[in-house]
RNA sequence: GCGCGGGUGGCGGAAUUGGUAGACGCGCCAGACUAAGGAUCUGGUGUCCAUUGCGGACGUGGGGGUUCGACUCCCCCCUCGCGCACCA
């Protein structure tokens, strides 16, 4: 089998460029330090989000992105800025120890040969990356700073009265004690109910339970002493701080969402003796408090449990311990619960009200316990509806509303002092009352916990900490052994011992004789809160980043440019890195605040998955299956009936067989997983990358599409076939097209297309830049000559999407200077004005009639033009003209009736 | 349920202060060149009517409104996607 004949030998060209880029070290940013830098130059900092370097190798996800920002940094170079566009590996992380415990290697082999495979992948797509810069989150000179953070964190509380974090040295300075200094640290050790998953050996952040129960591991609750950081105190920064940020909405949501900030009160309620805090949004409705219900693991429950109903409770309590949060949640929105046999007096009216658990109240957010008003809470009413408590009215609602369940704002009514009150001024009102009679306060909770930092595996950085074997206290290792590496170790399997696989390394962990190591490690998310940075000055040995690389490459208010990512990191990643970054900033390490200016999202590129879909005689779905690859159009029992073929849907003439085509996220299972690869043998990396940026808006999801390929590539073949022709013996010789005559058309057209073009980079809407660089390659194809200063200029133009093809086409029309390194052409404004210009003329607001006129004739000649027309007069005639709207340049709007 | 984002030809998508809806590409149809064309070039392609002339009617999820004029602004509804979800 011959091999099918290139349309033009990107085979040939691109690995040229990509190896003669690389011996010249074209893409090198040169930074504070070195000798070649130039400090006058703006800089323009523009960040991927690094890949986790998975043994799966590059999906065409990623080439998204990276081929996005390396259009724009490539565009902004071309325009006088010092570009730093560098790339990296977030390489600790569980899959890839997962994988090293399977196959039995060291992580750090199979990682290794990981990151090898993605940077050949990602320099076959020529980007203009400089790695020189390259970061490994697992390499021990990044280990040391990632530990050397950790410690900031460690070694800093949170002042409340100046809202930042503050060395903890001045604690020790007031003479509190270690106890008191330990509570106060933003990196503490805590015994919280965790999820704990028996077959991964570690615990999980909240955040990652779902992603591991999807790959099939179990993940149950308990209680266990970890490494937490004290996000929390930075909720309401994290929430101001976002506001001016050029984010998408729908991340910004995302975070506050997690975040969850909800105002309110605390109430103190007297349980027989005992004070139970509750925390609620609508102390306007304290009236209709009519019960209480605790959590089932509040701390008070078997305090204040009557005899009678002590077996009840317990049993509760035990159900509920076994079920698992998804039973508690998804499964079981039906309301269960116990009653105590206690009374609490509310505060506000002296009434005795039943104190009962249930596990529709969570110990993990407010206090663990409600006052609940059944009358003004979907919850609440439900409960007591279900177990026949007395609901009662203090809300009348807006209109003829029932109240019974009203939840909205209204008019406070049977509420004594607020009767008559707007729910906003009985809530203030009911504050003040709380406050003056010491029974509650203003309160302010969020959703959000504190991050959960430790994990029980092998491959994450150990942390920097020593516990004394005589006091249990626990201290900072010296500075100067950092980094601390995992040892070396045969066997680093979960063992199931919730202190981690550590724990085996016997002469590791021992010390000296005072001190013993700790054995948790860091989670993947350590070296991803700071990665940026260490871009910025990579290899320096003394701090985590120059001062001058810090100042130069970070700015004022945030530290990089232009991120851009997949959504999915819009609440994990992106705010554990922005609380990093506040805490250092806080420190006084860095001078901006937030560490991503402009943060633009990938929409994911979907693959196709085809089914088989039945359907009943009404149209019903009956059975709906995958076709797996390979598999015949039509299962055997029809396979003989007649079949017809509408588009790409496939139908089955009097019966209700369809096969449908639908697009589905890209996965194994689905057999529909493209690869950069095969893409790049087929039409070369020009043309993998025009596609990715031509297929819909970037941020949009959109379905990959073959045929759109091809298109591309067609594209490209026919800028190609402008300079290039083949001969007699299938050699491409330059065609004699480009030439030094003068062409006034193609000179308006190509810079309109500069014009186009920079707008669109400049928006990031590189669908619509490559379309108009289609138009003018178009207006090229059908001209006899086309000159050669402004097919040069084209070539720039096109530079940025297709690096290697206008390069190639570049040299061979006798340019010495490489394009990437040349200046963006300047638009000629006076090139774009037109003498004669197209009115289009409307009447009734419906086109009639298209006019050539000269561009700057009169408000009445035109009007007068327009009028006469013939068009126009076949529809304004036996009509009288009532009014017209004269746009100037644009167009003529004739009323008539 | 709450939050966010969408709905435009057969398909991906254009239309950035309200002013020619459907750019560009895919697909499809016809023609040219050819021994041949899955290469390349040219023309056509929203729907319906007329097509022996020009042309005409409808059309951006549905309904209403504002306006000389609405894919664009306002109100109501339908629908799809994503995220959160007993958060008091």
């Amino acid at each position: 089998m011959s091999e099918k004949r290139k349309p033009y030998p990107f085979d040939q060209f691109e690995p040229k460029w990509q190896s003669h880029w690389a011996a010249q070290q074209t893409y090198r940013t040169a930074g504070p330090g070195d000798t070649d830098f130039d400090a006058s130059k703006p800089k323009y900092f523009i960040l991927d989000m690094f890949p986790y370097p998975s043994g799966a190798g590059l999906h065409v996800g990623h080439p998204e992105g990276y081929t996005a920002t390396d259009i724009v940094g490539r565009y902004k170079r071309m325009n006088g800025f010092n570009v730093l566009h560098p790339m990296g590996w977030d390489a600790f992380g569980l899959p890839a120890e997962q994988y090293a415990i399977k196959t039995g290697q060291h992580p750090r082999i199979t990682t290794e040969a990981n990151i090898n495979n993605f940077r050949a992948q990602l320099q076959r797509l020529g980007f203009a990356y400089d790695w020189d810069r390259e970061v490994n989150t697992t390499d021990p000179g990044y280990v040391r700073w990632t530990q050397w953070i950790f410690l900031q964190l460690y070694n800093s509380y949170y002042c409340e009265s100046d809202q930042k974090a503050k060395p903890i040295s001045e604690l020790e300075e007031k003479g509190l004690s270690r106890e008191e200094i330990d509570a106060q640290r933003l990196a503490f050790i805590n015994e919280a109910p965790v999820n704990w998953s028996p077959d991964l050996g570690t615990v999980l952040a909240n955040e990652e339970v779902e992603e591991w129960k999807a790959k099939g591991h179990t993940v149950e609750r308990r209680p266990l002493r970890q490494w937490m950081l004290r996000i929390t105190k930075y909720a309401q920064r994290l929430i101001d701080e976002l506001e001016p940020l050029d984010w998408p909405e729908s991340i910004k949501a995302l975070q506050r969402n997690w975040i969850g900030r909800s105002e309110g009160a605390e109430v103190k309620f007297d349980v027989q003796g005992n004070e139970i805090t509750v925390f609620t949004t609508r102390p306007d409705t304290l009236f209709g408090a009519t019960y209480m219900v605790l959590a089932p693991e509040h701390p008070l429950v078997a305090e204040i449990t009557s005899s009678e109903q002590k077996a009840a409770v317990d049993s509760y309590i035990d159900a509920c311990a076994s079920k698992s949060d998804l039973e508690r949640g998804d499964l079981n929105k039906d309301k269960s619960g116990v009653f105590t046999g206690a009374m609490a007096i509310n505060p506000v009216n002296g009434e005795e009200i039943p104190v009962w658990i249930a596990d529709y109240v969570m110990m993990g957010y407010g206090t663990g316990a409600i006052m609940a008003v059944p009358g003004h809470d979907e919850r609440d009413f439900e409960f007591a509806q279900k177990f026949d408590l007395p609901i009662l009215q203090v809300v009348q609602p807006k209109g003829d509303a029932d109240w019974q369940g009203y939840t909205n704002p209204g008019t406070a009514v049977n509420s004594g002092f607020l009767d008559g009150l707007s729910t906003a001024k009985a809530k203030a009102e009911m504050i003040d009352w709380l406050e003056k009679h010491e029974k509650g306060s203003r309160q302010i909770n969020y959703k959000l916990r504190d991050w959960l930092f430790s994990r029980q595996r092998y491959w994450g950085e150990p942390f920097p900490l020593l516990w004394d074997k005589e006091t249990g206290a626990h201290a900072p290792v010296p500075d100067c052994e950092l980094p601390l590496l995992q040892p070396e170790m045969e066997d680093f399997k979960p063992t199931g011992d919730p202190r981690g696989p550590l724990v085996k390394a016997t002469d590791w962990i021992d010390y000296s004789e005072q001190y013993t190591r700790e054995t948790n490690t860091m989670p993947q998310w350590a070296g991803s809160c700071w990665y940026y940075m260490r871009y910025c000055d990579p290899q320096n040995a003394d701090r985590f980043i120059s001062k001058e690389a810090e100042q130069y490459w970070g700015g004022e208010d945030a530290f990089v440019d232009l991120y851009v990512g997949g959504t999915e990191h819009a609440v994990l990643h992106l705010l554990y890195a922005r609380f990093w970054h506040k805490v250092l900033h806080d420190l006084g390490h860095l001078d901006s605040k937030e560490p991503f200016k402009k943060l633009i999202n990938q929409g994911l590129i979907l693959g196709t998955a085809e089914y088989f879909l039945y359907k009943d005689s009404s149209g019903n779905i009956i059975q709906f299956t995958e076709r797996k690859s390979g598999e015949e159009y039509f299962p055997v029992k029809i396979e003989t009936a007649q079949v017809e073929q509408r588009g790409k849907d496939y139908y089955q003439k009097g019966t209700d067989l369809r096969l449908e085509e639908l697009n589905r996220k890209m996965s194994k299972g689905f057999g529909n997983v493209v690869n950069p690869d095969d893409v790049v043998d087929s039409y070369g990396a020009d043309s993998l990358r025009l596609y990715e940026m031509f297929m819909g808006p970037l941020e949009q999801v959109k379905p990959w599409q073959m045929k759109g390929v091809e298109g591309v590539h067609r594209f490209l073949a026919k800028v190609w076939r402008l300079a290039f022709t083949e001969n007699q013996e299938s050699q491409w010789e330059l065609s004699g097209k480009i030439s030094q005559e003068e062409n006034q058309e193609l000179a308006k057209i190509t810079h309109q297309t500069i014009k186009k073009v920079q707008e669109a980079i400049e928006s990031l809407r590189f669908n619509t830049a490559i379309s108009s660089m289609m138009e003018c390659t178009n207006a090229y194809t059908a001209a006899q000559n086309i000159p050669q200063d402004l097919f040069l200029i084209f070539l720039k133009l096109l530079n940025p999407f297709a690096p290697h093809l206008t390069e190639e086409i570049n040299s061979a029309l006798g340019e010495s200077e490489l394009l990437s390194e040349q200046s963006w052409p300047v638009l000629d404004e006076s090139l774009l004005v037109e003498s004669e210009i197209q009115i289009v003329v409307q009447v009734n607001g419906k086109l009639r009639a298209k006019l050539q006129v000269a561009a700057d004739i009169s408000k009445e000649d035109l009007e007068k033009v327009a009028l006469a027309d013939s068009n126009v007069t076949t529809h304004t005639d036996g009509k009288t003209v009532r009014k017209v709207i004269v746009i100037p340049g644009k167009l003529v709007n004739i009323v008539a009736n």
